[in-house]
DNA sequence: CTATTTTTGGACTGAATAGTCCGTATTTAT
DNA sequence: ATAAATACGGACTATTCAGTCCAAAAATAG
């Protein structure tokens, strides 16, 4: 027994921001060594992503990048939950609105988002990754439960459970958009698709 | 110049079945290698799949597979046609029913395909790939663009142009039902949400 | 300054990758 | 039978892959 594994040890007791006693502290910032690897993962997938693209990216070394997350598969995993966290946030702020104008403007931030023609990071891993891993299938879950509840409790805000079928079809409805975009059909036939079903769902 | 890439040419010219002069016949059938190709691509992935994976499935050696479809990639695209034909026709066949019974069989069709939990092929592949690879994103830009026409006459039989929102939102809507089933929501929870989702757009 | 702890660069490893090549077997045409 | 053409098995190559390791640098605590 050499040595085994330490790095996955550091990098799974929560913050590594934790840091009080001696040592040289690390010289890049965690946010943004992640938003530079979710940046590659989302042009090119998982399996197409090559550890040297990612540290190339990152601009970290080997070392500190399996120092940091211990493999390739945990930098995912990170940059997964920081990513649903933040398209979560601004999910909620949109819902805040009157109720209409709320729904629509969730359908446009989920069908159109920050990701352009690349669409939605966790929809892409959800697809590539789901069946065989069960930790991105269960974040996947989560975010997309997430979702729907929005949605529910923008279209029936003092029964969301009886909104729970079209609240569901609505996330349906715009996470579908996303594969006909990346097909190439044009955003503008997308959005006029989008809003004549929202009229009509969205009751 | 020695020998470059005489499969892909022979590969190339249509119907590898045309053939006439002395040679070895092929012992193997190409749909069904293609099939066992299908299977492979379709559960793992494209980028996770290795030629070794294929080959084996196949049966194929590797000079018999690089001589019949020229490369990886090949090999995906000639699936890809294969597996569009046989979807397209199964839809064509469910939409001539009557209306309503016929938008009803489709959405079923697509949003529980085949492929169960795996999804649909043409879609899992164009969330992989289509943004780098122009032949999966023309596939698929045409795949959709048959489905929505099916939808479209389905839903307005004299004047399909009238039904073409509500036909690519029902596109939308079976297809993002993909991506809710791989993340694990129970497929009973999907049907009563895209049963409710038609009977509203569906007029 | 010294001791201790941690980061970092970069070389290294063994396995897996896509694709090539060649000798041989197998079939058809004459 | 013989020649021409094709299919086949399997070894081979050069590259890339994810992950490991170590020595040196750097920073803090006392």
């Amino acid at each position: 027994m050499t040595r085994e594994h330490t790095h996955t040890i550091a990098s799974a007791k929560g913050s590594p921001k934790a840091h009080a006693g001696p040592g040289r502290p690390r010289c890049y910032d965690e946010a943004e060594v992640l938003d530079k690897a979710l940046q590659v993962f989302w042009r090119q997938g998982y399996e197409a992503t090559s550890v040297d693209d990612l540290t190339a990216a990152m601009g970290l070394s080997r070392s500190s990048f399996y120092s940091a997350f211990g493999s390739k598969h945990g930098v995912l995993i990170a940059v997964l939950k920081s990513y649903s966290d933040a398209a979560l946030q601004a999910l909620e702020h949109l819902a805040e609105g009157p109720r209409d104008q709320a729904v629509k403007a969730m359908l446009d931030a989920l069908s159109d988002p920050a990701g352009g023609p690349r669409g939605c990071m966790l929809v892409n891993c959800i697809t590539e990754l789901a069946p065989q891993h069960e930790e991105v299938a269960e974040l996947g879950r989560h975010h997309l439960k997430r979702i729907e509840d929005l949605f529910s409790r923008a279209l029936s805000p003092d029964n969301p459970d009886a909104a729970r079928d079209k609240a569901r079809a609505l996330a349906a409805l715009a996470i579908g958009t996303l594969t006909l975009r990346k097909s190439g059909v044009p955003p503008e036939s997308i959005s006029t698709a989008l809003e004549a079903a929202r009229t009509i769902l969205a009751t």
